[in-house]
DNA sequence: GACTGGCACTCGTTACAGTCGAGTGCCAGG
DNA sequence: CCTGGCACTCGACTGTAACGAGTGCCAGTC
């Protein structure tokens, strides 16, 4: 059961070389690329147990051996160290952050530049809306039964929905309106709104009523229940590096998941701190998934995530240097929105 | 040179034998399947003229024929004319966009029901910008020297942009910009808008004068000429159906277009009416893309078109199939949106 | 003159046998 | 407990042969 230091030192090696060569490795190359003090059949002789303890494998006899999901794991665990940014990355992610002009435009920028430098595929969440407060509404009349109600967040966001008015209501009307759900929403959770969209139902004058009740339910089921989480990707072209090795074969599957957002929101969004999070393939609990590992972290000003991003590629990955750019960027992102 | 009738048949017979089985199709087995009334050698010779004139190719002799680019070109130009879709599909279509609350559901749900329907990728471009008018400006402050500026276009887009004031500005002030700015855009093609912004400057008052050059130049940045076009996209994963033959053993430069939103737009945005636009394999500009062919068309109410959608996938397609969706799924679209 | 049946030929595909070598497991000895 | 040595395994690669789909061509027929 116990693995002493030297075994953990072997199954490092394995993960790294195999990690770079994309090939089983074996006993011998391995003594000759790392200083491990002792010969190949010692070596030979840890990998058998590494090999019964589930962490390592053999694709078939008389092949090297190749990293399992649970050897990754303790590799991840135990066995690596976060890698420090270069100091070319970090200028790369300032130069590609610096010069947004919006919230659109900082997440497309984050999730290229996260899919750049990790060179996988990346994904980001906008800032959760449940996590945001209301910053302004505006109702816009279309017709005299038709407003466009628009939410401004404070995180920057902007989301709109059209509102089928049960009767005409006039200009003034309107007016009235909107500064009551101004008066009574700004500045509040959109997780805390449903009571007070409630009581503004309530309150509200007698010939507003009829309006204000489809207005409130539209609020409620817009932008508070309903797909109210969005994502970018980007780098999906990554996928197809390595040839079709890593996937076993077919992208089919990380592709349709790809474009699920329901499936990735879940992957990546139900960050509550800002910690990070490794899953390696069969730890992945969706099943178009289980040939990839996900690294992913929230983002947010200090510890409280307002999203969350990361990036998806071979469990085969360079687990340190991903992980240390997932949190960079995040942390960068962070910052940027906090001074929003 | 003049190709009879029975030689376009033959071509007739290759595509739809090729796009249906994917393997080269044989005299043999040509003379089987189709009636033409002749033997395989006729057929033989037939093709052999095919051949020389291009329309045709073997992958290697002693191998069945497949269609070039050309025959393909030829066969979409006179030999094939458009499936009229199934009831089924057409109430797919109907089923699939009824419900749409806004425009982003609008977009997506074209999208994948695009994407579904070709089984192939699917790609929609947002009405454009530049042949929307404005329906309304809100200025939303978020502190003294910083304003939300939110743009609604009759399309049911809005975009938002943040905007950097000079100097601190007093709510009184803002107000006056947002009456300005409505009160001279509203109604007006973006377009057109540059003058108008200009106007606008020339025309404020003093006090106003240096918050509204600021909020001129965004306006006609961001909202004019920057990217101002934006498109949604769906069924990546379809690229992957028929193994590797299509597309040339790749899917890299593919994947790699389809993320640039530049490059899309240019191929399916340029669209000025209605009509429908087939590029085939080589015809297509961007090298990425030689190994695809794509069919689009201009979507809005009447003959003018909003915004592009199209579908992309092999060479091998289905032509008639593909164009009677995209026609079909248009059509409905731009109904659609004319009803907002 | 156009079509057809027949036939020789091409060449990719498949199957099979044989070799090679990386890598292993095991064991006896230090 | 480690090491050198050795027999063994098995996939990868190579060469050869048989197969067959498909072609091009030609002489014969309507």
């Amino acid at each position: 059961m116990g693995l002493d230091d030297r075994k953990l030192a072997v199954l490092r090696a394995i993960v790294e070389d195999y990690v770079a060569t994309q090939e089983p490795v074996g006993s011998k190359s391995l003594v000759e690329r790392h200083q491990l003090g002792v010969s190949s059949a010692t070596v030979r002789n840890d990998m058998a147990v590494l090999e019964e303890e589930g962490y390592i494998r053999q694709p078939h006899t008389s092949a090297g051996r190749v990293p399992t999901d649970r050897g990754y794991r303790l590799f991840v665990d135990r066995l690596s160290r976060v890698k420090p940014l270069s100091p070319a990355e970090r200028r790369a992610i300032e130069r590609f952050l610096v010069g947004a002009v919006d919230l659109d435009d900082v997440v497309h920028r984050t999730v290229r530049l996260l899919a750049q430098l990790t060179r996988q595929v990346a994904v980001v969440q906008y800032p959760s809306l449940a996590r945001s407060s209301v910053r302004h509404l505006e109702l816009v009349p279309i017709s005299t039964t038709r407003l466009m109600l628009v939410m401004i967040a404070d995180t920057g966001r902007v989301e709109q929905r059209l509102v089928e008015l049960p009767a005409p209501v006039p200009a003034a009307d309107v007016t009235d309106l909107r500064r009551l759900v101004n008066e009574k929403l700004v500045g509040s959770r959109l997780s805390e709104t449903p009571p007070l969209v409630q009581a503004l139902v309530e309150e509200s004058a007698a010939h507003l009523r009829p309006a204000m009740t489809t207005l409130s339910t539209v609020l409620l089921e817009t932008l508070v229940e309903r797909h109210e989480e969005r994502i970018a990707l980007a780098g999906t072209a990554n996928l197809t590096r390595g040839g079709l090795l890593d996937f076993q074969g077919s992208l089919r599957p990380i592709l349709e998941a790809l474009e699920e957002e329901v499936v990735m929101l879940k992957l990546i969004g139900e960050v509550e701190s800002t910690t990070t999070r490794v899953l390696i393939g069969d730890e992945n609990e969706i099943d178009n998934l289980r040939a990839a590992s996900v690294v992913s972290t929230g983002y947010g000003p200090g510890a409280t995530a307002l999203g969350g991003l990361g990036v998806l590629g071979p469990t085969r990955m360079d687990y340190p240097g991903t992980i240390a750019t997932v949190r960079a960027v995040a942390r960068y992102v962070g910052e940027l929105l906090a001074q929003n």
